[in-house]
RNA sequence: CGGAGCGUAGCUCAGCUUGGCUAGAGCACUUGGUUUGGGACCAAGACGUCGCAGGUUCAAAUCCUGUCGCUCCGACCA
C-alpha cells in the first residue's frame, strides 16, 4: 500500500470524546471514526487489524477443530421465548419489526439459533462431540456504551457452542476452548489471564473469563501470586480466620441499649459504644421478584450481589425501600436487626457461622441489642457466600494475601449443560436408544474488544505498539525524499518489492511531508518495523530499521530485507 | 433511569458571566514561494444553519423554555 493512495486520517490532538487511552489512540492513529454513541466505522488500517485478529481467533479454533458457520443477526423473537431469554435478557435485546409489523430481535448471542439448528440436524451420539463457532457482529442495547470498541451498542464476537453426549465429554470440550484461548491471546500479543467466574443466571456448572489485567476495565480480579488462584471479585472467595471469642459468658442473652442517632456501623464503632465491626451483624433487605428478604453480613464486610444472584436463583432484585423496611420490619435502616425475627427469610453469611457476643440493630429506632449469639438468637434459612473480598484475605488455596487488579474481560468460556438443549429440544439417541439432551458448552471472545485491550496493554507516550501479528502493516517504509526520482524513492520501491515478495505486508510512505511527520505519523499508528532510507544513511549504503519498541539499527541495504525477516520471525516466536 | 458537564470551522478550543459593528485563534485544508533527518516558515485563500425549535428583546452564540446529541459518575451489565 502506497500513503498516498490510502485514507489515514491521523489527528494530531485528543478528540474530547475519547476518556481511555486505547480509545484515544484508536482515534489518532485514523483507525476508526465514530458514527454514533456506541456505533463505530472501521477505517481501512482499524479493519486490517481487526482482520488480523479474526484470523488469529478463526486459526486457532479451526485447529482445536471447532466447525465454522455463519448465522444470522436477526431472529425471531419465538425461540427466545422458548428458551426464556425474551424475558431474562430483556434489557440487552434490540427489538425490530418489519413491514408487517412482525417483531425480530438482533442477536446479542446465538445458543437460540444454534440449539435450534442441531435439534434438527443431530439426533445421534455418533455425530458428537460437535462445535460450531461464529465471527460475527453482535448486538447489546448497552445501558452505557463507553469507552470506544470497549462496550459498544454492536461489535463483533467470536461464539462458539459445544455439543457433548455426556458431562465428561462436555468437560474435555470445554477444556480444548480454554487451551485455545491461551493460545489465541498469547498470538495477540495479549496479557490474558484466566480466572473462575460467576455463572449468572444461565445457569451452568462452571466458567472461566480470560481478564487483560488494566487499570480501566470495568471488572475486578482477585489473585494469588503463590498458587494460581485467581477469580473474578463476583465469585472469588477467602480464608477468614475465625473472629477471636468474644470472652462474653455464654449466659449472657439479648439486651436492648439506647443507641440514639446511631444508624451506621462506623458510628456504633465510636465512642462511647466501641463496637469493632466485625463485631456487629449488619441486616440488609432485598426486595426479590416481590418478596422481602434479609442478607446478614459481619459488619466489616461488603455484599456481593453477583452471588446474591446465584444464591437466589434470579436476578430480579433491588435493595428494599426504606418505606418498604419500614413496613416489614418496623424500623428504619440502621436499626434492622434479626433477631427472634421471623417473618422473613433470613439470609445470612458463612462468616457469621457460630459467633457470640454480636451487636445488632434491635428493630426499633434508635436500639441495637448486645450479647448477640447468632445461632442461639437469629433464625437463618439459610447460610450462604454472599461476602465480597479484599485485597490482603488469605488465598482459599495457599493463604496468602489475595490482591485485586482491574482488568477488561476479552473471552469467556462457559459450561452450559442442558439449560438450551432441553428448552429447544436439541436431543440425541445413546448407545441405548435413550433420548436425552446434548451437553453444551458456550465460549465467547469480544474481538474487536480484544483489539482495543491490545492497545490498552501495548502503547508509549508517541502511540500504539502493534505486536507483528496484529499490526495493521508490519512495515513502514519512509522514504525521507520523495522528489521525482529520487534515489530513496526508489530504493523504497525496491525494498516493497522484496518484501511484498516474501508475504510481509508493507506501506510505502511516499507522501511529500517532512521527515518529523512522517516518523511521529509512523510511531502514532505503531507499525513494527520502519525502514527509514535518507540520502545520508543511503550514501553509505546503508539503511536505518527501526524496531517501534526498540533501538534504531543501521543496516546494509542489501542486508535489509533479510534483517526485517528476522525481526519479525523474533516477533512472532 | 438518577446526578454532573458539554454542544461555536474537519480537530482542539476562546467568545457567553455583563446581549450590540463583519463570530475568532491554533492545527488541518487550497494556491504560490522558501525550506527539507523528528509534527517547518512566509503570503494569499476557502471552510460556520454558533446542535435544533420556540420565546424575551430594537438587537441573541450570549438570557429563558423545550428538545436532540455527546461525555463522565452511578444504577445496569450472559
Amino acid at each position: 500500500m502506497r500513503w498516498t493512495h490510502a485514507l489515514i486520517p491521523t489527528l494530531r490532538e485528543t478528540p474530547a470524546e475519547a476518556e481511555i487511552i486505547s480509545h484515544q489512540l484508536l482515534l489518532r492513529a485514523g483507525l476508526i471514526r465514530k458514527l454514533t454513541g456506541g456505533l463505530y466505522i472501521f477505517l481501512p488500517l482499524g479493519l486490517r487489524a481487526l482482520r488480523k485478529v479474526e484470523q488469529i481467533v478463526r486459526e486457532e479454533m479451526d485447529r482445536a477443530g471447532a466447525l465454522e458457520v455463519l448465522m444470522p443477526a436477526l431472529q425471531p423473537p419465538e425461540i427466545w421465548k422458548q428458551s426464556g431469554r425474551y424475558e431474562t435478557a430483556q434489557d440487552v435485546l434490540f427489538k425490530v419489526a418489519d413491514h408487517a409489523k412482525k417483531e425480530w430481535v438482533l442477536g446479542p448471542t446465538h445458543e437460540e439459533v444454534i440449539t435450534t439448528l442441531v435439534a434438527g440436524e443431530i439426533s445421534s451420539h455418533r455425530q458428537v462431540p460437535r462445535n460450531f463457532y461464529q465471527i460475527q457482529t453482535k448486538f447489546r442495547d448497552e445501558i452505557r456504551p463507553r469507552f470506544g470498541l470497549m462496550r459498544a451498542k454492536e461489535f463483533i464476537m467470536k461464539d462458539a457452542y459445544s455439543f457433548d453426549a455426556t458431562d465428561e465429554a462436555a468437560q474435555a470440550s470445554y477444556q480444548k476452548m480454554y487451551e485455545a484461548y491461551q493460545r489465541i491471546f498469547a498470538r495477540c500479543g495479549l496479557k490474558a489471564v484466566p480466572v473462575e467466574a460467576d455463572t449468572g443466571v444461565m445457569g451452568g456448572k462452571f466458567s472461566h473469563e480470560f481478564m487483560v489485567p488494566a487499570e480501566t476495565g470495568e471488572n475486578e480480579v482477585a489473585y494469588c501470586d503463590h498458587s494460581d488462584y485467581a477469580a473474578n471479585v463476583e465469585k472469588a472467595i477467602s480464608q477468614l480466620p475465625a473472629l477471636p471469642a468474644s470472652g462474653e459468658e455464654a449466659s449472657l442473652t439479648p439486651e436492648k441499649f439506647a443507641t440514639p442517632g446511631v444508624a451506621t456501623i462506623e458510628s456504633l464503632a465510636k465512642a462511647p459504644y466501641s463496637v469493632a465491626p466485625e463485631r456487629q451483624i449488619k441486616t440488609l433487605v432485598y426486595l426479590v421478584e416481590g418478596k422481602l428478604v434479609l442478607a446478614l453480613l459481619r459488619g466489616d464486610h461488603q455484599l456481593n450481589e453477583t452471588k446474591l444472584a446465584a444464591v437466589l436463583g434470579t436476578a430480579t432484585f433491588r435493595p428494599a425501600e426504606p418505606a418498604e423496611i419500614l413496613e416489614a420490619m418496623g424500623a428504619h435502616p440502621g436499626s434492622l436487626g434479626a433477631v427472634q425475627f421471623d417473618k422473613l427469610p433470613v439470609y445470612a453469611d458463612v462468616a457469621l457461622r457460630g459467633v457470640t457476643g454480636m451487636t445488632t440493630g434491635a428493630n426499633q429506632d434508635g436500639f441495637h441489642y448486645r450479647h448477640v449469639a447468632i445461632e442461639r438468637d437469629i433464625k437463618v434459612t439459610r447460610w450462604v457466600e454472599i461476602r465480597t473480598v479484599k485485597a490482603g484475605e488469605a488465598c482459599p488455596r495457599c493463604g496468602h494475601p489475595l490482591k485485586i487488579q482491574r482488568a477488561i474481560e476479552v473471552g469467556h468460556v462457559f459450561k452450559l449443560g442442558i439449560k438450551y438443549s432441553q428448552a429447544l429440544n436439541a436431543m440425541f439417541l445413546d448407545e441405548n436408544g435413550k433420548k436425552t439432551p446434548l451437553v453444551m458448552g458456550c465460549y465467547g471472545i469480544g474481538v474487536t474488544r480484544t483489539m482495543q485491550a491490545i492497545i490498552e496493554q501495548s502503547h508509549d507516550k508517541d502511540g500504539i505498539i502493534w505486536p507483528v501479528s496484529t499490526a495493521p502493516y508490519t512495515v513502514c517504509l519512509t522514504p525521507l525524499n520523495v522528489a521525482g526520482a529520487s534515489p530513496t524513492l526508489k530504493l523504497a520501491e525496491q525494498l516493497y518489492q522484496e518484501l511484498t515478495a516474501k508475504g510481509v505486508d508493507v506501506i510505502l510512505d511516499d507522501r511529500d511531508e517532512r521527515p518529523g511527520v512522517k516518523f511521529k505519523d509512523s510511531e502514532l499508528i505503531g507499525f513494527p518495523i520502519r525502514i527509514g532510507i535518507g540520502e545520508k544513511s543511503l550514501a553509505k549504503g546503508e539503511v536505518e530499521i527501526k524496531p517501534r519498541a526498540g533501538a534504531l539499527l543501521a543496516v546494509k541495504t542489501a542486508d535489509a530485507v533479510a534483517k526485517v525477516m528476522e525481526l519479525i520471525a523474533a516477533g512472532k516466536s
